[in-house]
DNA sequence: ATGAACGTTAAA
DNA sequence: TTTAACGTTCAT
């Protein structure tokens, strides 16, 4: 209170920091641990972007090797293949694979497929009759190759708002909307998906059900929202100057998504055209 | 309504 | 086990 400068400028918001700047301009080591001075961003998931190509560069070669994405699409590229031996049958070997695929893609996604993934998911389950016909594909670019239908969408990955899901935004929504669960935190494959391509049984389904149900589940950062991508405290918030007992993120910091209510962010649930989605068929 | 404190969860 | 931070409760 004495020397009261209660983070002043409130619109200067973000800004708090200009005196932290002296330490943005460094190099930005940003790598305070110790006594509360975070550095890192985001949550693995979120600090590793991922393209769309990633997730689908994985299908057509899982085709031919079995080696799926044992770290999305590394450089790993070069790996000998013990020369397919007899293949089982292609529903067995997708299915193991999509076993594996989506294991790891639980682990980093809280339980939750990610959109893109899914629609990987689905189409090297040989699911692309869930997807709607005509190969629309983004934009209506991408022709023959129906491989990459994702491909066309890696802008995507810059995240951000509509650029974070330009599906539909210029032709249409390029998968059966009533699949998917659209969530400010991402686009979820639907329950009804699950069971059509008999990922049911998957924890998928009821993590997905019981966060939205019971909102139980802690909300992670968006980790694309302007305080998320923020990585320095400033300090000076209360949450900064109580972090031992306050047990908040720097005010600045907070992610925007998780200032809103747990039930705000299930209400947008429209297209980015504006339409409104489908949830079941 | 806002903020502080505490309990708890999740990740390292 | 430690640390970061979300969710909840309580005080103002």
């Amino acid at each position: 209170m004495s020397s009261g400068r209660p983070e002043g400028s409130r619109e200067r918001t973000a800004e708090a920091p200009e005196r932290n700047s002296c330490r943005d301009d460094v190099p930005v080591v940003e790598r305070r641990n110790r006594s509360g001075i975070i550095s890192e961003p985001l949550s693995k998931s979120l600090k590793r972007s991922r393209t769309l190509s990633q997730y689908t560069a994985a299908c057509p070669s899982a085709n031919t090797n079995g080696h799926t994405h044992h770290g999305e699409a590394k450089s790993h590229s070069a790996k000998p293949q013990p020369a397919t031996p007899p293949q089982p049958t292609v529903s067995a070997l997708t299915a193991a694979k999509l076993d594996r695929t989506l294991e790891q893609v639980l682990e980093g996604q809280n339980g939750l497929l990610h959109f893109a993934q899914a629609a990987a998911l689905l189409k090297r389950a040989g699911m692309e009759h869930m997807l709607l016909p005509g190969g629309m594909g983004m934009g209506g670019s991408d022709s023959g190759s129906g491989t990459s239908d994702l491909e066309g969408a890696s802008a995507a990955d810059s995240v951000g708002g509509v650029a974070d899901f330009p599906y539909g935004v210029g032709g249409g929504f390029p998968f059966n909307p009533g699949l998917f669960i659209m969530t400010p935190a991402g686009v979820f494959l639907a329950d009804s998906a699950l069971h059509m391509a008999g990922l049911a049984e998957y924890p998928v389904q009821s993590e997905l059900a019981s966060a939205i149900n019971s909102g139980k589940k802690k909300r992670k950062r968006c980790g694309m929202c302007q305080p998320c991508r923020r990585r320095i405290n400033c300090e000076t918030c209360s949450s900064c100057r109580n972090r031992k007992t306050g047990h908040q993120i720097c005010k600045f910091r907070k992610c925007e998504e998780l200032k809103k209510k747990p039930s705000a962010a299930l209400e947008k649930v429209m297209l980015p055209t504006g339409a409104a989605f489908r949830w079941f068929q």
